[in-house]
DNA sequence: TAACTATTCAATAAATCAATTGAATAGTTG
DNA sequence: CAACTATTCAATTGATTTATTGAATAGTTA
């Protein structure tokens, strides 16, 4: 075999390595888990249902291929994704399976015919309304996601405190959640609850990470 | 089980079809060579030097996870990469291969030490000294990848006629050559054949792809 | 140091996948 | 229509991978 081909298959091979890891739907989860900030096996455990076990054993999987790292803090190991590129990397990822696959559109719309009379703002009317100061974002993420980073402007309400922190919204403005992402069905829920108390409320498809995103590109061309 | 882990199930198994296509080194180079123009199965098999039956196979699964498409023409099926969204992802993956796997960086700085003496130079630079007419743009693909697309101002000598077209070249500027992408070799062999004939050359590492998404992204930040 | 907890390891069975081979098919050209 | 070619299908083997389980380990707190 030549020179050449040998290099080739073992470059490839190393491609094929951070392939193999978003093989598995549960590992993307759990990627897409740890893009909204750092995560102990715990955690994961407690929010995927998955088995102690398996949780831990994929998120070896994800290591060897330096997807992610960890860190022991007090009890607990935390794990986090290595790198910003990685996060950036799983939106690409929607993206592309978003445009490709007519399943994943299926699913999409099949949720928000659930969701009913629930419109969503983009993310470019959403940024030109907050700056006429005429809607509240509203972050609806645990704590530390949103301490880990959210769009400026946002505050937080986790979704468990939302209905005791009703009375602490404005009630002159209208207002939009925003979770995880796209796939993210933590919003949906809260509109609904914010809905069924009279309050004006829509949901943003977008999470931080597609803002960042978007931030970083908007200037040349709004993709 | 909630409705919600159904749906995130369904979800995220669509996800993982698009990661299995990408678990495979033989697929990932058969992508490669589709984001560079269409081919068909024949033309694939002889780059690759798989057999016939392989390449199918595996074309076959890229086609069920809808990232390439097929046509017949005479005697051929040309394949192509099914939008251009698909070869712009498999330049994100290459990124983050790179970024994360110091494998991938070891076999990168490996080559370019058997190939000595080549310095790279970057579009930046590029880009700014051909305005300049400093220096003539090479793309050493074969013709047809060059006629699907090819960055503006580069004029194209199929490596296979290099030799042969030597003397066409100006003599009195640097000349650049590109191929693929990084991990095209192409373009490394003709900077040495060049060099060997006394002509000044360097490498141009980012291919086509590379180039389109720079200037998507050149304008706000070069990243 | 002992008890406790979170995490990891090891082993298993079931399922899936990669690579190969040879035969079958479909389409084209003379 | 016949011969030819490119492409696809089908079946096999060997290898990996997933999801599980229960046990072992490492680290922390009292």
């Amino acid at each position: 075999m030549s020179m050449e081909r040998k290099w080739k298959d073992q470059l490839y091979h190393e491609f094929a390595r951070i392939g193999k890891c978003l093989s598995s739907p549960k590992r993307l989860e759990l990627l897409d888990l740890l893009s909204q900030g750092p995560k102990s096996v715990d955690q994961l455990v407690k929010i995927t249902g998955m088995s102690v076990a398996n949780v831990s054993q994929h998120l070896q999987t994800l290591h060897e291929s330096r997807l992610v790292r960890s860190h022991r803090q007090g009890n607990f190991v935390i794990y986090e994704v290595a790198g910003l590129s990685v996060a950036d990397f799983m939106v690409s990822l929607h993206r592309l399976s978003e445009k490709q696959l007519v399943e994943v559109q299926k699913l999409k719309t099949e949720l928000l015919q659930n969701h009913i009379s629930m419109e969503p703002i983009g993310l470019e009317e959403l940024l030109k309304r907050m700056e006429r100061g005429e809607v509240v974002l509203l972050d609806v993420r645990p704590q530390d996601e949103y301490e880990t980073g959210h769009i400026p402007g946002a505050i937080s309400i986790p979704m468990e405190d939302l209905e005791k922190h009703l009375a602490s919204l404005p009630t002159d403005k209208e207002i939009v959640a925003y979770c995880r992402g796209p796939y993210c069905l933590t919003s949906a829920q809260a509109i609904e609850i914010l809905k069924n108390k009279g309050i004006k409320a829509s949901r943003l498809e977008e999470g931080v990470i597609e803002w960042k995103r978007y931030m970083e590109h908007s200037g040349v061309n709004k993709q």
